[in-house]
DNA sequence: GCTACTGTATTTGTTATTCTTATACAACAC
DNA sequence: GTGTTGTATAAGAATAACAAATACAGTAGC
């Protein structure tokens, strides 16, 4: 029997909802009526009552729930009661992340956790998305921040935040005018510009791409990066506009070296934003700092995804979109 | 995590031994191993030490092997508790047989069992190995009673008896005397004979025919049938001699209509044995009856092999034997 | 009653995991 | 050193788990 089973068992009944406790899990309402379904055939015993609406709880399903409960939560504190003992005191949350997460979004977090959590410390380190992924899978570090996360493999991606994507240009460019008077640029409008971006085969090229295509704009590429430095620096030295996630570019509208410019995008089109993820390795027990340090990340952002952890019913889906 | 995981490391370390764990939950040495490791990893710590021979639990080994010995039992208790809610008292016990085992065989066990567990009653039916698959599968019976189990797909084969194989032959067969005078025949003796087998394709009719083959036994196939009343009828008949379990004779020889010849195999040989296996559904909840009926059948039977469960070792190769 | 709606079950094809067999390796014994 | 015993590893086969699509069931509104 899969523990992990019992637990989405547990939330069914706790959720009075199959689609409630599968979500919680991360799994498809298929699979968490197979779990439940399973349970019960080799238990040879009907746990759940499903002739009428709402369902009920058999007496045997109440049995079984408590009992499961109990159990659960018995082997959550052993393996913490493990871990605890590996680490008797404080622990270094270990973190990767891409280069385009502002330091200032994350130092923020880190001066909270370490005084949330006493003897904690935080280790940020910033590499490429292929490194980051690496990294956790080689254990080297407990998290990665990466944008469009792909949940395949071994990994989970909790949804963290979801950066609006802006065009940025010179302040001497004619949008920058549209900048001042707080408006945006519509999409149409970018047609013929100049257009530094972002190396082919990224995710966020082909999203862009995507959104550009969609409104029939069609854009001369100047330039192409594999990171967001190179493209704001040739955006610096007029080459050209691009379109990068807003958040990143506040070090260069401050010092007054780019403009920002939202997109105006219609009402029905999705806006573009660039989704950030919080990885870790699939099925490891994250130790309670790194709990803490997760918690504490997703907590207080009103930028994030409402989803919680992966939804990954278009896990197939992300997985052929990512590069 | 799955906690036929946790019962295999607990077995471990009970028998300080991954073989001998491994042979007690039926699976191969290999496979516990990885599951040992597999839990080392999701938790993130070492549990066995291994840099050492014998190897030693390490702290957080010892810590996690206590857990988990209370976890099991819990929940091996919760399943029990839910069985005992559903069959309050009583329980029948539904065996689905093949023809062959003759009921002289199993009518003692059952009256012993329903004194030793009152209020159950023990319900057997016979037909078609196949039948007796597809009761199980269907869950219209608890057990099946089978030669030569195919462990594959959703069975486990629990190893019961194993019969002798021996000559059968009319009264007034030149054989006869030889059992008279309490002789066997050798199997070389058994040349030119008319015989009367079993169908091609039936696990015993191979191993029969191996058997010959590896004697260079010639034998005159007169009659094929897929069940043995029909061969010992055609015995009867005079059409030829049959080798068959000896137990199947007994009545026949009681009303001196067939007389039974020991099989004289030579010291190296494998002697002709049909084994005869209990099976169940793989990874179903036996209920309290069910469990008990098992064991009873197993306990006190001298002929049974001296293996435990389903050693499954051989499971392909079972597989492929079974018609 | 009939229809629409919402939430759960099933089916089906795909992907992941788990297992076994065969073989390599490590610790110890001689 | 060489042999022996017991565990790990690799590769492929067998299973099990999963998601997507769809069917179905119980309710509620009419």
């Amino acid at each position: 029997m899969h523990l992990e089973s019992l637990g989405i068992f547990c939330d069914v009944v706790r959720h009075q909802s199959f689609s409630r406790a599968a979500a919680v899990h991360s799994v498809s309402q298929s699979a968490a009526s197979q779990a439940v379904r399973q349970i019960e055939q080799r238990l040879g015993a009907q746990l759940i009552d499903r002739s009428t609406r709402p369902w009920r709880l058999t007496p045997e399903g109440k049995l079984f729930f408590q009992g499961c409960q109990e159990i659960l939560e018995r082997y959550h504190e052993l393996e913490d009661a493990v871990q605890r003992r590996q680490h008797p005191s404080g622990y270094t949350v270990r973190v990767a992340s891409i280069y385009s997460v502002p330091l200032h979004d994350l130092s923020g977090y880190v001066e909270r956790f370490q005084s949330l959590v006493p003897g904690a410390t935080v280790d940020i380190a910033y590499m490429h998305p292929d490194q980051v992924y690496e990294r956790i899978l080689n254990d080297q570090s407990d998290l990665g921040l990466i944008s469009f996360a792909n949940p395949g493999r071994g990994f989970t991606a909790i949804p963290w935040k979801r950066q609006t994507m802006a065009v940025a240009c010179p302040p001497g460019h004619r949008f920058a005018r549209l900048a001042r008077e707080q408006r945006g640029v519509p999409p149409e409008d970018l047609a013929g510009e100049s257009f530094v971006t972002f190396d082919r085969g990224l995710p966020v090229r082909r999203q862009i791409d995507r959104f550009l295509r969609k409104h029939d704009v069609d854009m001369t590429v100047v330039a192409e990066f594999d990171n967001i430095e190179n493209i704001k620096q040739a955006v610096e030295d007029g080459a050209g506009v691009a379109i990068l996630p807003a958040p990143t570019l506040r070090q260069e509208v401050r010092r007054h070296a780019l403009v920002t410019v939202p997109l105006r995008a219609p009402a029905d089109g999705a806006p573009l934003v660039r989704p950030l993820s919080i990885v870790h390795r699939r099925k490891r027990r994250l130790n309670p700092a790194v709990t803490a340090f997760i918690k504490l990340l997703c907590a207080d952002d009103d930028t994030r995804d409402t989803a919680q952890r992966t939804p990954a019913p278009t896990a197939p889906a992300a997985r052929e979109a990512a590069r």
